[in-house]
DNA sequence: AGAATAGTGTCTTTTAGACACTATAGT
DNA sequence: ACTATAGTGTCTAAAAGACACTATTCT
């Protein structure tokens, strides 16, 4: 079709295609960097008590410079024959073993020097993952991985501006970050104040992927993704309790979840208490 | 702190990085591209009657190939030495004149001959302008620029698939693109499965920026930067509509816009009808 | 029986929608 | 007086929150 136009050097399209060369200057490396995010039962487990819930993120430390020793997002480079988001498919599957999971893509993350060695950007996806494909996976690989309970509180709000306390702890490995921002605006673009043992700018990747984590689960149904097969409501609710780290009061959740979930007849068993109705995730829900 | 540890090769990090050298794998150029929109009055002013609003968006005609003639979002390639966002301030300063925009990010495209050329990925933004501003920039430069009225509607949906229909139009020019995505999935991940006029993969950018303006108008004040500093109620319901597509009940509305405005004891005048109270922007709304 | 959790009913409060009604400058 | 829009009051419906109450299995 515009094969037929020619430009001011009387070149078709196809013409112009065939004797086009790029030009020389500077392009950055693209990294596909994941946070993927589980929800598991605290290791500790009591009598006939529920298991306390906790949100998880996986980490790989890092064997080389820079950032040697600290912990650092899995990712890679993105190649020219395929997009971001099959490079973050194909990490994903490497480093956590997983195939078929909620993926969405976050910000592109491109502060010169975020990177001491040269120039890249990172393009951050969200993963969530249901628990019962964690621990067979953790530490798989040649490479340290490691699954890190994840907290993140705002803790003071002064003259517009937010501080927010980012930790990541796996046993006795604690890591712990600071990040400032201005009212109103994304953590994606906060800056960091403080960080002890997180490599790069990971720690502000993984603060804005939680916030769209929690800003999503009240308008989506996005922690289906965190849920079994199958799961009792009041194992949802600690998950959306766990992730927004706030109590919701249980009739008005269940009256809510209800929408997004397919009952069945199957019951949990020998819990010591009364047995819980299972349900599934519904399949179609909004995820925009 | 991190200079005292030596990796396997015996290298603190500050000779890691004195004697690194970056690989020769390919790397892609990364553009930023810009959604810029605004809300402006129609042409065709009649009576004493409320003019009707359009949405817009700014678009460049391409000079030379590839899709040459066609009409390209405004953008241009990020230099090592800024953000990705810093890219787009400039471009959106030269495009459009513009200095203290709304911008926000908002998708990083990177599908594989998306550029005919060479390996681009383009992380596209959306600006938001107010009408005060326009007039005075379109067509500025060299290049032909014009803003273009846009509609997109969702048309069908059918075994979970929808399908949705864009369309650009200024004066005699009418640009349209078909997408289709799966039901529930964001229009970023559509598919074009039509595409008249419109350059690159431009349609599925612009279709994309809309779809998150609508979204985040039912949870933010961001309509708010398409507004001049001073404007009625009535103007703002007026672009709600417009962007939405929809007709909003007015007590509705003006409970919930209350709250993310300031009154002023300015009114509107020689209007032909009952003057109207003008409000201003809150300053302090939610942005995430 | 008692522990522990599952699940429901209902009351109140808040919010959203519908719609009729009143208000006012300009011609 | 009439036109065209500005702006409010009120009723209703729907949703969110609070909280007490009942239900059920296992030890």
């Amino acid at each position: 079709m515009s094969d037929e136009i020619r430009d001011k050097n009387g070149l078709t399209e196809r013409e112009f295609l065939a004797a086009y060369r790029p030009g020389d200057y500077a392009r950055p490396s693209v990294a596909a960097d994941l946070v993927i995010f589980t929800v598991t039962d605290e290791d500790e487990e009591n009598y006939r008590k529920l298991p306390e819930k906790e949100l998880r993120v996986l980490l790989i430390r890092r064997g080389g410079h820079p950032y040697l020793g600290c912990w650092a997002l899995p990712g890679g480079f993105v190649r020219p024959t395929e997009t971001t988001e099959q490079a973050a498919r194909r990490e994903l599957l490497e480093e956590a073993g997983v195939d078929q999971p909620y993926l969405e893509q976050l910000y592109t993350f491109s502060q010169p020097g975020r990177d001491p060695r040269m120039w890249v950007m990172s393009c951050s996806y969200m993963a969530l993952i249901d628990s019962s494909k964690v621990t067979l996976q953790a530490g798989d690989d040649a490479d340290e991985a490691a699954w890190f309970r994840l907290t993140c509180k705002k803790r003071q709000v002064e003259k517009g501006r937010e501080r927010w306390e980012l930790a990541l702890s796996h046993g006795d490995i604690r890591l712990t970050a600071a990040l400032e921002k201005e009212e109103g605006m994304t953590l994606a673009a906060c800056s960091i104040s403080e960080n002890e043992g997180l490599a790069f700018d990971h720690a502000r990747i993984i603060a804005y992927a939680l916030e769209r984590l929690r800003g999503k689960l009240k308008y989506t149904d996005l922690a289906l993704h965190l849920m079994p097969e199958y799961f009792t409501l009041t194992q949802l609710q600690q998950v959306y309790e766990v992730v927004l780290d706030e109590e919701l009061a249980t009739a008005a959740f269940r009256r809510r979840a209800a929408s997004m979930v397919k009952e069945t007849e199957r019951y949990t068993q020998n819990e010591g208490h009364r047995p819980s109705r299972l349900y599934q995730r519904n399949g179609k829900g909004k995820e925009v």
